[in-house]
DNA sequence: GCAAATCTTGACAGCGCTTTCATAAGCTGA
DNA sequence: TCAGCTTATGAAAGCGCTGTCAAGATTTGC
């Protein structure tokens, strides 16, 4: 029902013939009134096609029912996914999710949590991101911090993540069960928690295959698709035996995989290649990509539920997702040749 | 500065000994402040680590400071890309976009523009959606209404669009120089005026280059990965001779890209495949995707400079955008076998 | 040097809603 | 039947800010 003026919560009284007060409380179910009045006050609602002003609700109330997501890039792969699940979980909520990007940058972040604040958004979460512990722990005094993809000391119970050595540990699993030796990894940036959570699983199970760790089979990307492609280059330059890389992600996986499909190496027939997240455009890479599966989705309607639950006072949901193997058709088994 | 109470203009007036008007009046610019008072007004802010409370202010001057933007999937690589630049133009306006998806549903796009107008935001952005023409107009009376990727009849000036016609009769035009005749065309839905304007533009080239239309060279998928894939298959049954395919989009592209692979048919030496659109995927795509780039960042910011200029009343921009096509690796000439 | 014009500043009434608080009505039971 | 209690409802005071209005202070012109 589309009116001219905008409708106030007083002209419904007006039409239905009751104060203000009365309308309110049937609008938040405060207290009782009794049938004959709802039933005005709907009418008059319902004719006039009145929509109550958030904004005046929140000043009232002081609550905003608005909760500030701090994502990376909202056109980042990887987190979209994410960005989706809290959306989900937020439908049915009264509380809307209201996204910033951060870009990466410290400052962006900081800035984006001012304009956040400014909002009075109810709660926090937090994509990643390069913010420190500490301070993410003060912010959480001010208004609940959700953290997600990271565990923030000081926040263990409410930081959403998966268990990134476990994740790594499934994908190697499948390599050497494939037969593969030499493995070499394209890590994430070396100051991430989570690529060096990846890299610990990747040396964990070289070790328990009593397989000798080559540094020179590691070298460093920055999770975007080209520096896996230059990571492949690197690699290939030093060592011409490899027979299958784990990537600490699928987006430098598939930049490894240009690397080899310009090399005219095959994949998987001559090196299996495992990435890890499981975007949704690795299924439809060529060939569809062997991944570790980061519940990205699952986690951000984690992330939403966790601020429910931090909001109302209930008991803090399970915040440890467990990555599991998706096997596609990059991973081959080794040919003796 | 986190302080424990959240401060509010009254608490700065009083310890900067002004009143809360001219505190008002320095934080908006409204009016001339003695430089003495403003430098006590200044001080206090600082001290006090005070935020303007945007939902207060909001509420006094009855204007949101907040954009509705209404997408189809957050998670969407296309409308992600388009979803950045809306971001990025509202960066150092006032201004916050606010997403909210509609699944591409009519029923939630018409769910999410009332949640957005509970909100009383200052204008909307639509991505593209399932809207009627005339509802969009209509709703345009209430708020600055700014469509993009679709012309709404009524909203020409300002729906933020690309030329599909011309952008298909270049992805053609590029297959038809590389001397393909056989081209296949993967259309999106059929409901879709931008479909049906890329199609329009492939038969175009096909007259135009004296090459007969073939009814069965054309199969329509729904613009997701999966129906390219199911097209191609379709198309391989009903024709083998098919040198080239040209797909509206690139998602679908992907798709019939897998399919080919998995029947071991090569690309580009079989088969050349253009697709439309250009995400960041494509390019690191195997073989990276001769595409036709729409210019989604760019037409994201577009859309936000509209938003402006419909706020503040100055001349719109252009709002028509031109799609370029890039070549990349998945197209070759055809060799006369 | 004084009336008139200009400028800075504070008081105050909203913006649209929620939420005490108080009042009037309706009940209970002895 | 009436003291005492519960209930439904309205009046009014905010929530934190902006913007109008008018009053003081200051400057200008002749």
């Amino acid at each position: 029902m589309l009116v001219s003026r905008t409708q106030t919560l007083h002209d419904v009284a007006k039409i239905a013939q009751v104060s203000p007060s009365t309308v309110s409380r049937i609008l938040n179910g405060t207290a009782v009134v009794s049938p004959e009045k709802r039933k005005q006050v709907e009418h008059a609602i319902a004719t006039l096609g009145y929509r109550p002003n958030v904004m005046a609700q929140a000043l009232a109330k002081g609550r905003s029912m608005t909760v500030g997501v701090v994502t990376q890039a909202i056109s980042s792969p990887f987190y979209a996914e994410t960005l989706a699940g809290v959306e989900q979980g937020f439908t049915d909520s009264p509380y809307h999710p209201m996204f910033i990007s951060g870009h990466w940058r410290r400052d962006k972040e900081l800035e984006a949590i001012d304009i956040l604040t400014a909002r009075r958004v109810d709660a926090l979460i937090i994509l990643g991101g390069n913010l420190e512990d500490h301070y993410l722990v003060q912010l959480a005094k001010q208004t609940p911090v959700v953290p997600v993809g990271r565990l923030v000391v000081g926040l263990e119970a409410q930081s959403v993540r998966i268990d990134q050595c476990n994740g790594a540990v499934s994908g190697m699993q499948h390599l050497i069960d494939l037969g593969h030796r030499r493995i070499a990894h394209i890590a994430g940036p070396t100051t991430h928690r989570d690529s060096t959570g990846r890299l610990q699983g990747y040396q964990q199970m070289l070790a328990k295959n009593g397989i000798a760790f080559d540094p020179s089979l590691v070298v460093a990307g920055n999770y975007q698709e080209h520096s896996g492609l230059l990571a492949m280059e690197q690699l290939l330059s030093r060592d011409t035996s490899i027979t299958a890389v784990f990537s600490a992600n699928d987006q430098m996986a598939l930049g490894a995989r240009l690397c080899l499909y310009r090399r005219g190496i095959r994949v998987p027939d001559d090196i299996s290649i495992v990435g890890f997240d499981d975007l949704f455009s690795s299924s439809y890479a060529t060939p569809p990509l062997t991944t570790v599966r980061q519940p990205g989705q699952e986690m951000g309607v984690a992330a939403a539920l966790m601020v429910l639950s931090l909001l109302e006072g209930r008991p803090l949901p399970d915040p440890i997702f467990t990555p599991h193997l998706v096997v596609r058709e990059s991973t081959t088994r080794l040919r003796h040749s």
